[in-house]
DNA sequence: GACGCTCATTTGTCCAGGACAAAACGTTGA
DNA sequence: TCAACGTTTTGTCCTGGACAAATGAGCGTC
């Protein structure tokens, strides 16, 4: 009945190897019948206990699945040739800009106050708009990326999010205005936990013009629905990370978009849908956080036109 | 394999109630065989079909769960006399002060910048700590109260939430020196996804004059103590909702306290570690927002009195 | 009355292995 | 390039039995 994974180099239990990988029991379960990975050792009840090394590759497997690969074929490898195919679905590593490097060293160095000034200072000195573009959002795939090769915890992540949050939130709330048009709804769907990107965009859009009403992470689709009413927004804009499942995403987009009237328009942008082949009839997807302005554009042109023209 | 909950009165599957209640797939079964209930219609499939209402009960059980009662005794009952358990333990509705009749009348209505505005105005009318502590923390309760009895939609609480936390984020921006004794982490356990309590410790930690390093909502056990070691905290805080389950935060705080030097202070505060019996040896729980100050006040002068005699 | 012990009961998790819908894939034809 | 269709893969759900851990009751001791 012990659920919680404990001491440093313990083996786990299947629960928590399913809070540690977000496999679920079946699937551990399932995928040790069908191919034989995991292959769990099994304690005096005859219960599985997974040794660290098969925990790490699960790991693996996780983040490749979720870039689309299957398990069929990714169970049968090793974990050095899981590794590889990583790095590859990672791609080189690009050059770096000074900047940047100097934001990773303060992350990896912990230190919190200096990269909070330097994050305020880039936006000063560059202003939102090319903060956001060009530091924010390319840090944060850094940031990402050397997480996922294992060169930062999870908690100077933590820690690196919450200076850049509160930088982005103290010039959001310089700069957003009572009104504006389109109104925008901005949030995330449940399970989420990602809410950088959502920041940034609510930064975008307030620069452009817009007026922005953000809901926070998570909000169910029926209170996505609900909400954009009540709000009288004209757009429902949603934020998804990498991580986000795929399958999950189009199917609660597809409802979301048959649940909303047809004149408020769905709009969803971050690494999730940029990855997705297509997404559902009246789902509009942002090309990165410099696909905003145009898109604006467009929506302001065609909402003057459909008002001229009745 | 379809999971995801859709039409607002539709009725959940298996996996749908589990994300919605907290309680496993297995343990719905289990209940189902041992107790009667919950009793599920079924599919064509053969699969359960929850009704809203016994999801509402379900919802409702494993509140009380949570606050020491034993499914034996639960499941039996009805829902009505479950809502009067429910009540005895809420307590009487308290009388509201006009200005939190006020907030709730404006998060009823959705005036999301008319709320920031009053929020904004308490501030600097009050001063920071008794914003905090009587009307952030008393409205923050009537919200969750509010919603648990059903009188407001999630988005209702989500605007709600975004507002406080501007208004919050924004003052401990301003307030915020570098350097400070205690150095606090702060921080909450993975699951638990409420951080307005943990915003509020923070700021009232900073008018202490404390210096606080905020980690952000989930942070893996691991990785807490990594943070305090990295960060050389002198304590560290954690936040729990009353939502959160007691035998994990009992389970976690006794693993973390282990991982923790002894010398770093493990302080916890929430509705969660309130209604707990007792707490693991070497965990602080803070009696509200108001305990802060004098405990504080306590570490300072015990801190000083090891340092002259030593 | 506080504490420690044992024993019975309650309760949550785990297991096995079968079933089946939905998603993904591959092929064909327009 | 796209649509339609059969095949394979894959995740979730089912049943019902088992058992450890948590809880509570009863009892004796300090």
């Amino acid at each position: 009945m012990s659920v919680v994974s404990l001491e440093p180099s313990a083996a786990l239990s299947i629960s928590a190897v399913e809070q540690e990988t977000g496999l679920s029991k079946d699937v551990l379960r399932v995928w040790e019948r069908r191919y034989g990975f995991p292959c769990p050792q099994r304690n005096t009840y005859g219960e599985r206990v997974y040794p660290d090394e098969q925990v790490l590759k699960l790991r693996l497997v996780r983040r490749l699945l979720d870039r689309g690969l299957r398990p069929g074929r990714l169970l049968p490898m090793s974990t050095e040739e899981l590794g590889v195919l990583m790095d590859q679905s990672i791609g080189e590593a690009t050059p770096l800009p000074v900047e940047h490097d100097l934001a990773m060293y303060l992350v990896k160095t912990h230190q919190t106050s200096e990269l909070r000034r330097e994050l305020s200072q880039a936006v000063v000195r560059d202003g939102l708009y090319r903060f956001v573009t060009q530091t924010c959002g390319p840090l944060l795939q850094l940031v990402g990326e050397a997480w996922m090769r294992g060169e930062i915890r999870v908690f100077e992540e933590h820690l690196f999010t919450e200076q850049v949050q509160a930088v982005l939130r103290g010039a959001i709330a310089q700069i957003s205005g009572p009104a504006g048009t389109p109104r925008v709804l901005l949030s995330t769907l449940p399970g989420e936990q990602h809410g950088l990107g959502l920041l940034m965009a609510e930064a975008v859009f307030s620069l452009e013009g817009a007026e922005c009403v953000s809901l926070g992470l998570q909000t169910p689709i029926g209170d996505l629905a609900a909400a954009a009413l009540a709000k009288q927004a004209d757009l429902l804009a949603l934020s998804f990370s990498g991580n986000f499942p795929a399958n999950q995403m189009l199917e609660s987009l597809s409802l979301l978009r048959a649940a909303l009237p047809p004149q408020i328009g769905l709009w969803c942008g971050g690494m999730g849908p940029e990855r997705a082949r297509r997404l559902p009839r009246g789902v509009f997807c942002l090309s990165g956080l410099q696909g905003i302005g145009p898109a604006l554009e467009e929506w302001r042109d065609a909402r003057s036109r459909a008002t001229l023209t009745p």
